[in-house]
DNA sequence: GAAAATTTTTCACTGAGTGAAAAGGTAGTT
DNA sequence: AACTACCTTTTCACTCAGTGAAAAATTTTC
């Protein structure tokens, strides 16, 4: 134990974080890239990532295109999908999501909470068209989305002081933005069971979200996107939570027997 | 440049390939494992792992559960999102495998060529029971499928003549495991414009796919898996092939002008 | 409570990784 | 065809980051 930590100005860099960093260059704007952009972005320089590069491909954590470019690779996308998050929660969702999508014929969404944010999981949707902030991936602010919300309002009451503790950024006009009105408003969820964001992320769309929730704990939350502001909403909630509290049941099932498939 | 070529026996690892291997450790089997399990698999120093474990966990390509067993993180998840066949291919693909589903109530999936093997894009089941064969990312036969014979069908000579000319593995009575007897069946495969496998891979499961084409060339499948072989099965081959051509033509769409997202 | 696993920390040694610089490619412009 | 600009690949002497056996700490098992 040094007197003082270790942080020499901005290399500081273990091979394997250098490696990270790689592959850490490229990004939803970016998916692909030269070698040298590549440098760039993560701040190292070529000969280092084209070794780096090199070896990555040879593992196909990257891949190259024709032209030379670079993205990632098969294998990362493979190694992905083992993830719990994956392996567990989606494949476990998607005959209720799939249902409510028959029901409703909106875009049906789940999410997770992940240290504090809310994170797309999956999302079917028969828009052409996916806008940036609703991406599988995507990380929203649990204040101002309603499957944010959902999840929220049924998590730990230390969790939501942290939450509320925090800045709440300001998205549109109805974002809630002050602990007080957020604690308000997840009374409100807690007492209807679910969550119904209007604009307050992105203007024009209104969502509404039912939590998942596994042994008394809120594991996820199921919402439907509906940017048409239809009026025949109130029909879609016992559908949704149908889903919701359906999966909630599954996934205590396949707790209990681990791994029945 | 030395005169002998440098593999001391076993251990020719480099850092990278090293961290690479740790990670390659968790499988679809053993997706999350203590240290111990970690290097056995890895074949390394367990002082070693430790390490890299440790750098891979800060950079969230690994996560610790609460008994301390290593499984994948989520940022791996993340970045396997923005591999091409998922940020293409899969999310233009949805709304089109979703209206099939809709129409059909069936299992669809899509799948693309990697490789000697097809994989599994993605899979829309009102199955709450997912067969380990056809999960996302299982790779699988291209002789013995119809996904794989739909994208095998439309692919170049030389590469159907490559596959042709490895082993073709029996896996039922009614695999097709001669070259003779598989450029028989690829050819009416591209007469009637759509494969049909009848328990070729897994008794009892029946299938049709159809090739997506990208100016003429092919670069995935879509299928319906019909485990009930309902008789109705000739009424989904429209709508399929509807599917399949649409998306074919969504791809060219958005590869004429990139990214209008 | 002793034995048998784990996981974590330490530390002296050394070769694997480094990156500046030069060479080799590929376009695009005048 | 010569010039400019940018990209990729190779080389090589230096040295510091990574190594892993072994000891210490911790947890699990019987």
């Amino acid at each position: 134990m040094s007197a003082a930590q270790e942080f020499p100005k901005s290399t500081a860099k273990s091979v394997t974080a250098r490696a990270l960093a790689v592959l850490g260059a490229l990004s939803a704007q970016e998916p692909s890239m030269t070698l040298s952009q590549l440098a760039r972005v993560a701040g190292l320089p070529i000969a280092t990532v084209y070794r780096l590069a090199g070896e990555l491909e040879e593992g196909r954590f990257l891949q190259r295109d024709a032209a030379g470019r670079y993205s990632l690779g098969v294998r990362m996308w493979e190694m992905g999908l083992l993830t719990p998050v994956h392996g567990h929660l989606r494949e476990a969702a998607m005959p209720f999501l799939l249902n409510l999508q028959y029901e409703c014929r909106e875009t049906v969404q789940l999410a997770v909470c992940d240290g504090v944010d809310a994170v797309y999981i999956e999302k079917l949707t028969l828009d052409t068209k996916t806008p940036v902030q609703s991406r599988i991936g995507a990380r929203i602010p649990l204040h101002a989305t309603a499957v944010g919300q959902a999840i929220l309002a049924f998590s730990e009451q230390s969790f939501i002081d942290v939450i509320s503790g925090m800045p709440l950024p300001r998205f549109t006009e109805t974002t809630v933005t002050t602990p007080r009105a957020l604690n308000k408003m997840l009374d409100q969820v807690r007492e209807q069971g679910f969550a119904h964001s209007t604009q307050e992320y992105v203007l024009g769309s209104t969502a509404i979200a039912a939590p998942v929730m596994v042994n008394g704990k809120v594991e996820a939350a199921i919402g439907i996107v509906n940017y048409e502001l239809r009026e025949d909403l109130e029909v879609f909630v016992p559908a949704m939570r149908e889903a919701a509290d359906g999966l909630g049941r599954r996934l205590e099932e396949l707790q209990a027997n681990p791994e029945v498939r």
